[in-house]
DNA sequence: GTGTTGTTCAACCGCAAGGTTGAACGAGGA
DNA sequence: TCCTCGTTCAACCTTGCGGTTGAACAACAC
């Protein structure tokens, strides 16, 4: 539990079952219990994978009676989101970038991937 | 290796020396040799991340000589874009309606989880 | 041919991740 | 009070991951 926010939410999302998790946590709060429900695994499993999401910050607890509502925290998003379209744009700059000297050259060999006929 | 894609991309960048990776091939295009150059561990450790990103398409090898050119391919990012917004919006939706709701009520008691006072 | 350089394969090690079972804890309800 | 329900803690098992070393392979240079 050491590592940089950037590769725990990542990590948090590279496990199907717990983006599953998010996915139904997107349509509404529940509990452990009802989260549990639909998957072949113990209750004590999904409580883990709930704790990967809540120390990624994806996932708050409340307290309700003694029920522990689970609510989804979108905000968390964004540092992957800015990470990602960081360096899309780049690759896709340096792309385009590269596709215009070709094409900016007397004698121009197609470009590269391009036009796979 | 019988992971989902999207388990696959969000796995290979949940490790900071494969995010490093990738920032620095968004810049350019680079071997193996000089991908592992900066970081204190062997070429071989290098060679087998390159082998998770590839395998999660973020990164292809072409053959020039005895050289293996590592080059980025940014469209996988789409993958996770998409599949983040999605549930990202469908949160802030949810949010909203909720705010929504609230705002309608009569006699409107302080929002839940709102106000810990 | 014989190196030399760049890369990958194979076997191994330590450790954390995801799973289990069993027990404990916290908050109501009888 | 005692019991039940929802949840988490603790201990354990197995698998996979990131790292190592050592050898093999591929394409050049001599």
């Amino acid at each position: 539990m050491a590592a940089d926010p950037l590769s725990r939410v990542f990590s948090a999302l590279a496990d199907p079952t717990r983006r599953d998790i998010v996915a139904r946590l997107a349509v509404a709060d529940a509990t452990v219990n009802e989260l549990a429900a639909p998957y072949d695994v113990t209750v004590q499993a999904v409580s883990k994978h709930l704790k990967v999401l809540e120390d990624a910050g994806l996932v708050s607890r409340s307290r309700e009676a003694q029920r522990r509502p689970v609510h989804l925290e979108a905000e968390v998003f964004d540092l992957m989101t800015k990470w990602i379209e960081r360096y899309r744009r780049q690759a896709e700059e340096r792309y385009r970038r590269l596709d215009d000297v070709l094409r900016s050259m007397p004698d121009a060999p197609p470009a590269p991937g391009g036009d796979p006929s």
